[in-house]
DNA sequence: GACATATAGTTGTTTATACAACTATTCAAA
DNA sequence: TTTGAATAGTTGTATAAACAACTATATGTC
């Protein structure tokens, strides 16, 4: 029997990522609760500045698995947040390297708590070895069709 | 071990779902590639049209999981495109039940084609009980998080 | 029947996304 | 060294999303 095999009733979500979008709004109305001023998106931009500063636009595009406007925009509307900086780099003037503010670095310890009590509530009930697969799978997925 | 156990690293792809953003940019470009001129997004609205016709506008919130103004922007735009139709029912004035045209019908086989193909692509060299765990794992998220 | 409340849908505003077209800088090859 | 291609980022345009505020209709209770 191949993996070919798919019921019409289950394409949808697998499409259109009910449970992520789920998950993402949940960690939004926390934020909202707690009265930053933050999108999920621009978090998630934030997410992989504070694993490491100074990534360029472009190296944000990949990590973020968005294109460029989308992250000039994002940028754009983080630095009006006062959250980033723009550094053009020195060796490539084509370059801008993204840094956090001092505003931009507190936002880190309040709402990595908050994604992490939201995966709690989104994984409750669910085994720590389904968790695994399904890292698997999306990984599995997500190399597939990144080509 | 409880499953509260998540390295930072691995908070990301669960939250912002690039699986299923991939899945999703896939369909489009075969949907593009075709020259259909339709969205994911609309895509998503005719694919519940296609299993049961005649549904209400709130109806179709909860089946894609949208709030009412996206919906009635979506059905907005399926209408300017000639694929749906609002028609306001009888029994109660505020309900406007969805209905497809004859191009919105013909749409279902060349589209879903291709999103069977997408998902076969994308969940090439993934065993079928693999399979299985994600999806039980995804719909137990999405219950979890609904409420 | 009248009034409060709930429900269905729309509109306004801000943010985000995809795609195409553009500028500026770098690199590589003639 | 000049020219052409590649790379980094920006801007324009259309679609979509969330949230709040709104209109219209229905319902239920006095």
């Amino acid at each position: 029997m191949s993996n070919n095999q798919f019921k019409r009733g289950e394409l949808y979500s697998f499409i259109t990522g009910k449970a992520s979008t789920a998950i993402a709004r949940r960690l939004q109305k926390k934020i909202n609760a707690r009265g930053i001023n933050l999108t999920i998106e621009q978090w998630s931009v934030l997410y992989h500045l504070w694993k490491k500063e100074g990534l360029s636009q472009q190296e944000l595009c990949n990590a973020t698995f968005r294109d460029k406007p989308s992250i000039t925009r994002l940028v754009d509307n983080l630095e009006r947040l006062n959250l980033v900086k723009r550094v053009a780099s020195d060796n490539d003037r084509r370059i801008n390297l993204i840094y956090l503010t001092k505003q931009g670095q507190k936002l880190e310890e309040q709402t990595m708590m908050m994604a992490e009590e939201t995966l709690n509530e989104a994984l409750k009930g669910v085994p720590v070895e389904q968790i695994d697969v399904c890292k698997q799978v999306l990984q599995v997925v997500y190399d597939n069709l990144k080509s």
